[in-house]
DNA sequence: TCTGGGGTCCTAGGACCC
DNA sequence: TCTGGGGTCCTAGGACCC
């Protein structure tokens, strides 16, 4: 049997605003940009004792706490800050998986094989003091023999919190539960899922109509009734590296002018190229996103030529897909994203697949790479060797 | 004051190829 | 006259999570 671990950082963004400004320890904080339509992301617990919580209006929390402090979100902070927290984690063992920026699986199974431990609860206590000491961050950790039932059991107990959910307590731990608890079971879902006289995990564990659980679920109706009994075999394996690159933002007063909405896509897509270039992500596909004043949202995405994370390869597309879509209402949201990103370097090892030298020639190398590489969009499929003459000869008739 | 912004994954349907 | 069936790629939208 496995033994895993779900480790959840608490309140993460207003903890680690108190760690740069440790005045702010104990007072109700919440985080999230300071202006009239925020929502706020995270409320620390002082604010949550309030009935401040996340995804609340700013305005609302004002309400109940005039004096409430805020705090602007600092990303380059929690980036820093979680990946120390995934490197102690990993100095226990090296089978993790990064879940989000504030939490992890790791297994731990190997170290109860070579019995350098013997209890997982003890184990865990260690894990949790070494974070607080050297982070100064509270982490909650769910114990269990699968990935879902770990992470079940880390939001049972919080702040600091360590929690067991094993094959005989879970009928009388989770079962319990209201179906909005269930990971992975969202809005949509539980409103059906009610409608339907299924109210908690265990209405959903001894449910058998599968006909109903699949219209519902589709392709995940027998992975989500077997994680309601406990069952779940997901290893826990690392993520890929990012899939896609987007930012977008909600303007501060909704708008038809056109020139202002293409500034505010060149900015997004300013953005979007800087943050591609510091993980040195490009992709071909390119996305807008524009949400009208009332509510109604399209998305528009298209492949061009290049892969690339160049500013102005991003703006110009961007541009192009909003002329030929924008329905000139007014708009309260704009996004640019890159999609289905790829590492550079990972465009090397394709290009390792043939003899490039001969086509690297007078432009720079990253230029010959990623244009060699535009002959072969997919660039994850292995080529065929045919194909490969084929693209190749392509590539020398162009130039 | 009246619901943010970062993501992932899945599905349906159409175009296209052989 | 009439139009299979398998497969891939692409787009748009939506559910869900933190």
């Amino acid at each position: 049997m496995r033994v895993i671990f779900h480790i959840d950082l608490n309140a993460y963004f207003a903890s680690a605003a108190v760690c740069i400004e440790p005045e702010l320890a104990g007072k109700p904080l919440v985080i999230t940009r300071d202006n009239p339509r925020s929502i706020i992301t995270t409320a620390s617990y002082q604010a949550r004792a309030l009935g401040i919580h996340s995804a609340m209006p700013l305005f609302q929390a004002k309400k109940i706490c005039p004096d409430i402090i805020v705090r602007e979100p600092d990303f380059k902070l929690y980036n820093e800050l979680s990946n120390q927290f995934f490197s102690i984690v990993a100095s226990y063992s090296p089978i993790l998986a990064v879940g989000s920026i504030d939490e992890c699986y790791v297994d731990v199974t190997q170290l109860f094989k070579d019995k350098k431990y013997t209890d997982p609860y003890e184990l865990a206590q260690k894990i949790q003091q070494e974070v607080y000491e050297k982070l100064h961050l509270e982490c909650s950790i769910g114990i269990s023999h699968n990935k879902f039932l770990a992470k079940m059991a880390s939001d049972l107990k919080k702040p600091m919190g360590i929690t067991i959910l094993t094959k005989k307590n879970i009928k009388t731990v989770m079962w319990p539960l209201d179906i909005s608890s269930f990971y992975g079971i969202g809005k949509k879902s539980q409103e059906v899922l009610k409608s339907n006289n299924i109210n908690t995990i265990q209405d959903l564990a001894n449910y058998h109509n599968y006909d109903l659980l699949t219209s519902i679920f589709m392709n995940r109706a027998f992975i989500i009734y077997r994680q309601a009994n406990g069952i779940d075999t997901q290893p826990v394996v690392g993520k890929e590296k990012l899939r896609s690159v987007g930012n977008s933002t909600t303007l501060d007063k909704v708008s038809n002018d056109h020139t202002y909405l293409e500034d505010t896509l060149s900015s997004l897509a300013s953005h979007v190229s800087a943050r591609a270039k510091k993980r040195e992500l490009i992709s071909n596909s390119i996305s807008i996103t524009i949400k009208y004043k009332n509510g109604k949202t399209i998305t528009r995405q298209t492949i061009i030529s290049r892969f690339t994370n160049d500013f102005e390869d991003i703006i110009s597309t961007a541009k192009m897909l909003f002329d030929n879509n924008y329905n000139g209402m007014l708009v309260r949201l704009l996004g640019v994203s890159l999609n289905n990103t790829i590492e550079i370097k990972n465009y090397n090892q394709q290009l390792s697949l043939f003899d490039h030298s001969e086509l690297v020639t007078k432009k720079d190398d990253v230029d010959n790479l990623i244009e060699i590489l535009n002959q072969n969009s997919n660039s994850v499929k292995v080529i065929k060797a045919s194909q490969l003459e084929k693209k190749k000869k392509d590539f020398i008739i162009k130039d």
